[in-house]
DNA sequence: ATTACTTATGAATAAATGTTCATATATTTT
DNA sequence: AAAATATATGAACATTTATTCATAAGTAAT
């Protein structure tokens, strides 16, 4: 055995799906626009900001977790573009970006209700 | 100053915002769903599912990775219930276990796409 | 039964990630 | 200008997670 072959691959299926896959880069994005998903504290706050816009300290309180650590979520949340901020004299407020986000929350929600 | 008042704080819209929170549980079992879009690997794999029931081979080199990489994270996939699986002579060929995960995947990529 | 082939798994390592703590930045009020 | 309020951020730490390596387990063929 020289090389180490698979005899059993079908090359010209595995070419095709290949040929047909969308680009690396692209993949790549997906997974990380989910990840942003991926995590209970921004799924809270996501869910937090489908209701209403809110400040940081209010977000804190409601979920129970420092002020700090809601900072740095917000910002992941910012930096992806998932959520808005306007100003309002001393506190920032902070809401859903984007409608689409509410169709994906629903689409996960509706999977996992569905199970056995 | 006693204990720390937030003055701010508007206890009321707070309260009923959390009032409205799906439960705790829920919010977890949703992340814990959306993390396993949160990787490369398991994204390409199912964008490979998605157009051809595969074997771990055929997957590994369509992929350029290991054999024991890509059953790793079948494994994962297996245990979400994300893919299903069915025996043929030596090898075992997986397969999508659901038409909900397209959605998913199509809804996010269009997310991303339409990015500026 | 022995060999070959395919998949699964456990332990180890490296990398990524979330929270905390301390502190900086920014705005408003006095 | 100084004090108070609200938010942001950097470093450190602990935890999680993906891949690799070696090997076990299961199936088929000789």
């Amino acid at each position: 055995m020289e090389d180490k072959e698979y005899i059993h691959i079908h090359e010209d299926v595995v070419a095709q799906v290949q040929s047909r896959l969308p680009e690396e880069a692209k993949l790549y994005d997906l997974a990380e626009f989910f990840k942003i998903f991926g995590d209970t504290t921004r799924i809270k706050i996501l869910y937090v900001l489908l209701q209403q816009e809110m400040c940081v300290l209010d977000i804190a309180l409601l979920l129970g977790m420092t002020q700090s650590a809601i900072s740095h979520q917000l910002r992941v949340l910012k930096t992806m573009q998932l959520v808005k901020f306007r100003r309002e004299g001393k506190t920032i407020l902070y809401s859903l970006s984007d409608s689409h986000i509410e169709n994906i929350l629903n689409q996960g929600m509706e999977h996992i209700s569905e199970e056995e």
